[in-house]
DNA sequence: CCACTCACG
DNA sequence: ACGTACGTGAGTGGT
């Protein structure tokens, strides 16, 4: 559909966009490499790369907004470069046949886009995009390049920018001069004579020995190009270096000539032909369907320009309404499919706009939700015999509770099924998770209804159908997903955890948590006025008044009006988060003013201010948990967020106070796991001395401090050691580094890698642990919880190093974050199930990640102290112990 | 709509 | 040499 889009906008004046073709394939290709099998067209023509290039054109279509495009290519081995130096990109793997067989229709499909290719014997792609380039500025363009070649910077100014394609589809850094001199502290001319002395592995050729980006960085800074620092060569006083530039001065001559693109290459291509044309519909449609590429032959269906039929499915439907209601039988289905609509996000407000009923082979819609407290389908609602198939369970029962029916049989649930199975895209909508599974017969809700002001529910025959379409596809797709689970092995976490602990969270989101807005109106208050006085005083000292909450004015105000030393940068300025000011507080006593004010701030607009917002009539607060979202396996929490309540400063504490019981001298109880992630990791490993620790029923950060500190007695462990060796406890979690350590600890990274080769040799079972999770994951392709919960981490074979390095600390993070998340998960279900065996009216109303909160009547508070400790710390049987701790009070603050 | 900052586990 | 801790959501300013 994007493609559509360049020809219904006003197109930009005088845009270039020049793309590496071989470059962006190669990215393509790659990017989807795991999926090389998959992709496959009905003639058996992989088709990977093509997919996902036009993915890509579309993400850099849709950011530059061009009016002339040409995608250039390599002609082949041979070229100007090579003669000049025979190993040039010499010792390079061939480019796989897989990738080459799709080389051609990346091109025919660039033609039926209408969008030039070209290639031109003897020079590389990147002379072309030179020398149109060159060609462009002198007509008055401007050029964007998109590559994943960082040679290509050298042609960054002041009128072309090089995109850099990363990671994602649509990802790119923009290489400016600017930014140009940030990475490289050169400028884009002087990177050519950066690379002379670097020379370049990846293409082959050698520049001067030793000399990396480091040192060319400098030199060339020093004497700006390799011409001059010749002249001066001899001027430098004796060392290695000067020898190996002496020695080397062949090697940078050429390297310089290699690496220069030729902006003046002999193109036979003028910019008139790289106007951007209208695409060929016909011709595309021909190509995606033999490659098979349902989701654009969709787009071309939905683009409305196509003359063709392209018929996408239509589902039969029947509206009910209050005049034929009557002549619904009862329904006697053992499976039925049903969909509640609403419009917007927030379940517990949004208004209910229909629903759609499948019953056999019949659809049902409706825009009367009343209706569904009429006979036959209230009936069938409560009916928990009667087994639903839904897509979102806890929305769906908590819309019709607000409809007054207490929903049972609710049984399948297509988007818990979909998120267990591949939570890489964690799209809440139906359409979109319908398209990941190749079923473009449902639209998007974002098609259908817009969004932001213009969201609405669109004229009936389009709403019908949408609603049609979604109870036949979430019936269409159970099949599919169930055995999908059932490969994953994870029938048993979508059965016994994930649709069970939906209900769980429908029922304390409707419950809901009493708040005091008279305690957070007392609060507002008080911070007001300590406000304005620190507002006042620091005004008073920057000598003029400015928009404290903005990072700009801030930075403006310290670092160029007070003259403070800038500690960091950002991509758009100066740096002035916590880490920095902390720094500067010696320096200024305005410092510590800003960071007191920020912090009151903080609290202010988003505790005060957004919770005074939330609370609804029943004075509650009903926040939604996403159990569709994280990557491994938590919930979050939104609208408002009640997992990040503050707690670690005192000011911030005070929001607390306004969180009660329900009940007259009633409590808030809250029990949270003791070092549930660290117990994780010692069952995982199975790390004697940890489990040890744990069974002994030691302090496992002093007994970390002991191992690490090679102490015999705990006396021996000085609070400061136990702080170092709790930070070393939970860089582990997180796939630690001595880097990450240091930064966290203010210590030096020598002196946190020696803690981090300590830990390792005290605890050799859990460094096995973390290079078995490393290869498990690059073995299968994603990490695993003890609940069989996936993580797919397809950056683990990346060749970027960081990219790679953050997935291996993923692989090592997400089996035991996400199976303390699995843990608390059982511990949720067990808990409520036994509240209800027992009959309590305590109920269940918070979860913070390892921490479980609950409002209790006065009289219950005994029964509970001893109950809920019990079922956290029951919930699975580990090779050490689980421990929770309980507190209580008449309100959250004191509940420590 | 993104970048920054900061709240939590 | 690489440039880094893992997982989230919300408010604000500035384009």
């Amino acid at each position: 559909m994007t493609v559509f889009l360049f020809k219904e906008k006003k197109m930009a004046q005088k845009k270039l966009l020049l793309i590496d073709g071989n470059s962006v394939a190669f990215r393509a290709f790659y990017a989807l490499y795991r999926q090389l099998d998959r992709f496959t067209s009905p003639d058996g023509l992989h088709t990977n790369a093509i997919f996902t290039f036009k993915n890509m054109l579309d993400a850099i279509m849709k950011q530059t907004d061009p009016s002339n495009v040409l995608v250039a290519f390599d002609a082949g081995k041979v070229t100007f470069r090579t003669k000049m130096y025979q190993d040039y990109k010499g010792g390079r793997q061939k480019t796989p046949s897989e990738l080459s067989e799709q080389l051609p229709v990346i091109r025919e499909m660039l033609k039926d886009l209408g969008i030039k290719s070209y290639e031109l014997k003897n020079y590389e792609a990147d002379d072309i995009i030179g020398t149109l380039s060159k060609m462009g500025e002198e007509a008055g363009y401007t050029v964007d390049i998109v590559t994943g070649d960082r040679d290509l910077t050298q042609l960054a100014s002041d009128k072309t920018t090089v995109l850099i394609t990363k990671n994602g589809v649509g990802d790119t850094e923009a290489y400016t001069p600017e930014h140009m001199k940030e990475v490289n502290g050169v400028t884009p001319t002087e990177f050519i004579d950066m690379k002379a002395l670097m020379g370049d592995n990846s293409d082959n050729y050698p520049g001067v020995t030793k000399v990396g980006p480091k040192t060319a960085s400098r030199l060339i800074q020093k004497y700006g190009s390799v011409e001059k620092l010749y002249e001066h060569v001899d001027e430098m006083k004796k060392s290695k270096l000067k020898e190996n530039l002496i020695n080397d001065k062949d090697k940078a001559i050429l390297a310089k000539k290699l690496a220069t693109i030729d902006r003046d290459s002999p193109v036979e291509v003028t910019l008139a032909d790289t106007k951007l044309e209208e695409p060929n519909i016909e011709d595309l449609r021909n190509l995606y369907e033999r490659l098979g590429f349902k989701k654009f032959l969709a787009e071309l269906g939905a683009s409305g320009v196509s003359a063709g039929k392209q018929e996408s499915e239509k589902y039969e439907y029947l509206e009910l309404t209050r005049e034929n209601i009557a002549d619904l039988d009862k329904i006697n289905e053992k499976e039925v499919t049903f969909y509640l609509a609403m419009l917007g996000d927030n379940y517990h407000l949004a208004p209910l706009e229909g629903f759609s009923l499948k019953v056999s082979d019949k659809i049902y819609v409706s825009k009367d939700v009343v209706l569904l407290q009429e006979a036959p389908l209230r009936q069938m609602l409560e009916d928990k015999k009667i087994k639903k198939n839904v897509f979102d369970i806890k929305r769906t029962y908590v819309g019709l509770h607000r409809l007054d029916i207490d929903a049972e049989g609710l049984d399948y649930d297509m988007l818990l099924a979909s998120y267990l199975v591949n939570n890489e895209n964690n799209s809440n909508d139906l359409g979109e998770v319908a398209h990941l599974y190749d079923d473009y017969s449902v639209k998007t809700d974002l098609e259908v209804y817009g969004k932001g002001k213009k969201q609405a529910v669109p004229e009936d025959d389009e709403f019908f159908e949408h609603l049609a379409a979604k109870v036949a596809v979430i019936e269409k797709l159970k099949q599919p997903l169930l055995e999908k689970l059932k490969d994953h092995e994870q029938d048993d976490l979508y059965e016994t955890i994930e649709i069970p602990v939906a209900f769980v969270l429908a029922k304390m989101e409707i419950t809901g948590i009493k708040v005091e807005a008279s305690v957070l109106n007392q609060l507002g208050n008080d911070f007001a006025v300590k406000l304005q006085e620190l507002e006042h005083k620091i005004y008073q000292q920057a000598g003029e008044e400015f928009n404290l909450n903005s990072p700009k004015q801030l930075g403006h105000i310290l670092f160029e009006k007070l003259n403070l030393p800038p500690i960091k940068k950002t991509k758009t300025g100066y740096s002035t988060s916590v880490e920095v000011l902390e720094q500067l507080k010696m320096k200024s006593p305005i410092v510590s003013e800003i960071l007191d004010y920020r912090q009151i701030a903080k609290i202010q607009n988003t505790y005060v201010k957004g919770l005074l917002e939330c609370i609804q009539p029943d004075s509650r607060i009903h926040t939604r948990y996403l159990q569709t979202l994280t990557a491994t396996g938590r919930l979050s929490s939104v609208d408002p967020n009640l997992q990040n309540i503050p707690t670690r400063t005192d000011e911030g504490k005070q929001i607390r106070k306004a969180f009660v019981p329900s009940t007259k001298d009633g409590y808030i109880f809250s029990c949270d796991y003791s070092q549930v992630e660290l117990r994780v990791l010692a069952h995982v490993s199975g790390d004697e001395h940890m489990q040890e620790a744990f069974k002994s029923g030691y302090d496992i950060h002093a007994h970390t401090a002991m191992k690490i500190f090679h102490l015999d007695s705990p006396d021996e462990v000085t609070p400061l050691m136990r702080r170092h060796a709790k930070a070393v406890n939970f860089g582990i979690v997180y796939g630690i580094s001595d880097y990450g350590l240091s930064k966290n600890l203010g210590i030096s990274r020598k002196q946190a890698k020696t803690f981090i080769d300590n830990y390792f040799e005290q605890y050799p079972q859990i460094k096995d642990y973390m290079d078995k999770a490393i290869k498990k994951a690059r073995e299968n392709g994603y990490a695993e919880t003890i609940m069989h919960r996936r993580r797919y981490l397809p950056d683990i074979h990346s060749k970027n190093f960081n990219v790679r390095s953050f997935a291996e600390r993923t692989a090592i993070n997400s089996p035991i974050q996400g199976s303390a998340a699995d843990i608390i998960k059982i511990a949720m279900i067990n808990m409520q199930k036994k509240l209800d065996e027992l009959h309590l009216k305590t109920k269940m109303v918070l979860q913070v990640h390892d921490e479980l909160i609950f409002d209790v009547p006065k009289d219950e508070l005994d029964t509970i102290k001893k109950i809920v400790p019990e079922v956290m710390q029951s919930a699975v049987k580990l090779d050490v112990p689980l421990i929770a701790d309980s507190n209580w009070g008449h309100n959250w603050y004191d509940a420590k």
